[in-house]
DNA sequence: AATTTACCACCTAGGTGAGAACCT
DNA sequence: AGGTTCTCACCTAGGTGGTAAATT
């Protein structure tokens, strides 16, 4: 093991339970994740459902649902988000997760991965992803203690996050059903000043991802985009995915769970370490835990498949109270006022797009650069963010590339300082063991993972493993799987 | 240098020269080459252009033109698109292009990259490219005389090209016009059955690639998109993009140029090779010949750079006659009765759809596989073409991805078999000296190549070298291009 | 003293032509 | 004998954490 010698110094112990205590929060914060942590352990959905009803309301009751099965009672709004890899991203979250920020922006792992049910197959969404603070609180981590330990206080509420539009969007229901909706390629910065269209994060801040379900009206000329008020937006958040910035790993156990499953780190790994053949392969299949595994109601669907599998589709009672209201972070969602004019980047190369005003917009067609986490992102790298906006011109503002040129998918926009806190946005966070009974084929021993079900990364699967998994996987169907769905209320 | 020994033991001396004899072809096509040479030689825009006057016209007289500068002249359709890299092209063209084709789909080298103008800012395009056979001749290599000769005749009228849509299509006038558009990774495969969404190609046959621009009309809504008319389809070919399909290289030249410019051969290059330090440099960015330049009366726009020089955008004046009609392939253009509907493929991995009936559609948003490359695409890997049809599920069909997941972005459709030959096409081809007056900078010394303007893939520049170079290229402004442009009548 | 930065070796991922083996 | 397929070494391109130096 190759671990800093700072993390050595203090938390070599710590390497052999595997749930360490939990940092020290402040209550609401400390009360939240451990709810979470609950449900999440026994296999049900969590998330936190963010839903801008006004929207939602509007856009979403003309939906023909031409979906099979389950019919939601009363609910407006079916759409479900359900976490991809959320056993690895509960490993994390166990130990308290990590993420590296650098200047030039640094991948995110794991990355957050998502599928989506109950979309309206004909209509054309957006799908997107911000950060936002958890808290307005510095952290340090206590070497000696293992833990996270409040530092200080910080007011986020100048900072709007950048928004990072998954490069397919916008794409119809029935193919962002189809596909695991990967944010790969989302690169974190610690650098103010970026132009790469990375998610501008600050170091040692507790965040989570959102992702954002965004409905495209086509109704509306695209051309004329930025007087289109952006409705119908559902916005989903897992707590095992929030995590803590550093510039440097503080905790040792992050470290090693990191270069153990994370493919590119394979060159940090302990090759004396005692793993059997079997374990080898499972490591560089890091998508869930050897030999354990845990079944969720939703379907399952393999990369290479078709949506074969109907599978019971749980459903979550909404609870409509406000989350931890003090706790939570400046938020804003994509709704009316939300969108704005992106604004040019003082260095010639704004690829990330900055709301600078309070207007609202729906994209017509992404132009990104890093453009390569694509549905199931595969590992290829990618270059930043540009966003096409039609209406630039007419406003003088142009759009810049990149000089290192390459991909245009993938992008950030960024609210305009100030205006975080949408007075009409809430924020809906459903909990408990609802409505999602465990899949009939639970039980159903599974010989091996499914290479199909891989976190983030194209892996070197000879072709010959390959058809022994893929054959694996499909006597399984629904049976393994990971994920956590929620369903907007 | 490593060649083929096949190759070595005939083409040795031919390696000393550089425009080596042209090869054997009936004259019809000989001439029409001929023509296109000389006029590239000269500077001038060479391309040939196949327009869709029946749907350009309907459309494209109710654009509202707001882009500055010049306004043409009685012509309804004043849309450009320039070949980038004609330099290299023209090399390769004058030895006699040669493209590798493979079972898996292999990358062409060089790459179609294009630069359009003239398109209106504000309405949606796409652009895609398919690849058309220029005769229905097979060929064989002589190597005793370094020439292809005639083997055999081909009736290729059963086969309808598969459509490489560009990845970011649909995208804005705006956005396409600032950018390059590339189509890096468009791959070449001689197998039939191939369902990774490549572009399915004879080997010993000549084809040419074709860019396709086509105008999105938002007022139709994407989700009754199966109804929707193409219209608006402007078909651009270059000259020196002809090419020869093998499965190994014939022509020792050919196997040296490529070695010599494209980065991924670099392994093949000979280090002892009597080259100067700048001569290493400008390898590493094949872009153009080693202090060699040409200058094109189009706007220079650098990849990170605004488009800051409107320079003289000089028009062609259409030429109406059909091109060697004898000679012409069995062509189909994305007009009306050119796009249909999408057929799921036998292999269950329908990456590339194909037009099974004479159904005309614009897609809505395409969902790629191969997916990188963007607009000035990046050397980054990816992966093969899904399409994203929302009337698919309605008809039973359904878009499976690929097993090895990842990139949703690029992806071919193929026309109906059969329905190649679409009656009411035509076929303008643009030559001469035609209305392009070199550009006032075109004498102004340019002292190193841009690494902005290079060819395809990302360079490796260090950042120290990057500075140096911008600061070159920032002074040249639009001096420093290799590109062919051409209007559509 | 805490945190950040720059550089590095070592990975993943995949694009080259060479050359041997294979096919027809 | 011509043409194709497969594997390979050698590249490009870029994602890891370690480490030491720099910064605050």
């Amino acid at each position: 093991m190759a671990l800093s010698s700072r993390a050595h110094a203090f938390s070599v112990e710590a390497l052999v339970g595997k749930p360490s205590k939990r940092k020290i929060e402040d209550c609401k914060e400390e009360k939240r994740t451990n709810d979470a942590l609950e449900q999440e352990e026994e296999n049900v959905p969590s998330a936190t459902i963010e839903a801008d009803k006004l929207g939602k309301r509007s856009k979403l009751d003309s939906l023909i649902r031409k979906s099979p099965g389950v019919e939601k009672s009363g609910s407006e709004n079916d759409i479900q988000v359900g976490l991809q890899g959320s056993d690895l991203w509960k490993r994390f979250h166990e130990i308290g997760t990590e993420m590296i920020i650098t200047k030039a922006g640094r991948r995110m792992f794991p990355s957050v991965r998502v599928k989506a049910k109950e979309l309206d197959p004909f209509k054309q969404y957006y799908i997107a992803m911000d950060i936002v603070p958890v808290d307005s609180k510095r952290y340090r981590y206590v070497y000696h203690s293992s833990q996270w330990m409040v530092a200080g206080n910080t007011d986020h509420s100048c900072i709007t996050p950048r928004l990072y539009i998954h490069p397919d969007s916008p794409c119809s229901g029935e193919t962002w059903m189809r596909q695991v909706i990967s944010f790969d390629r989302v690169k974190l910065t610690n650098n103010e000043m970026d132009d790469n269209g990375h998610i501008i994060l600050q170091s040692m801040h507790k965040y989570t991802p959102r992702v954002h379900v965004i409905l495209h009206d086509p109704r509306f000329d695209l051309s004329q985009i930025q007087s289109l008020p952006a409705e119908g937006v559902t916005t989903f958040s897992f707590r095992e995915t929030e995590f803590t910035t550093v510039t440097a790993y503080q905790n040792q156990q992050i470290t090693k769970l990191k270069i153990d499953r994370n493919p590119f780190a394979k060159g940090f790994r302990d090759p004396g370490r005692n793993r059997g053949v079997l374990d080898g392969i499972l490591d560089t299949y890091p998508w869930r835990t050897p030999l354990s595994f845990d079944f969720k109601p939703f379907g399952l669907e393999t990369q290479g498949g078709s949506s074969s599998s109907p599978s019971s589709c749980g459903t979550l009672s909404p609870l409509n109270g406000q989350l931890s209201p003090s706790c939570s972070p400046p938020s804003f969602l994509l709704s009316r006022s939300s969108f704005g004019l992106p604004c040019s980047d003082s260095l010639g190369l704004p690829l990330c797009y900055k709301m600078c005003s309070p207007m609202s917009m729906i994209r017509t067609r992404p132009f990104s650069l890093p453009g390569h986490d694509r549905l199931q992102g595969s590992g290829s790298p990618g270059l930043p963010a540009l966003t096409d906006f039609p209406f630039l011109s007419s406003l003088g503002i142009s759009a810049l590339r990149s000089g290192k040129g390459g991909d245009c998918r993938g992008h950030c926009l960024q609210g305009p300082p100030g205006s975080p806190h949408q007075p009409h946005l809430h924020r809906v966070h459903t909990s408990g063991n609802v409505g999602l009974p465990p899949s009939p084929l639970q039980h159903i021993p599974a010989p091996l993972p499914s290479p199909y079900n891989l976190y983030g990364y194209n892996l070197p699967v000879t072709s010959r493993l390959a058809r022994h998994f893929k054959l694996a996987e499909n006597s399984l169907a629904s049976s393994s799987r990971d994920e956590q769905f929620a369903q907007a209320p």
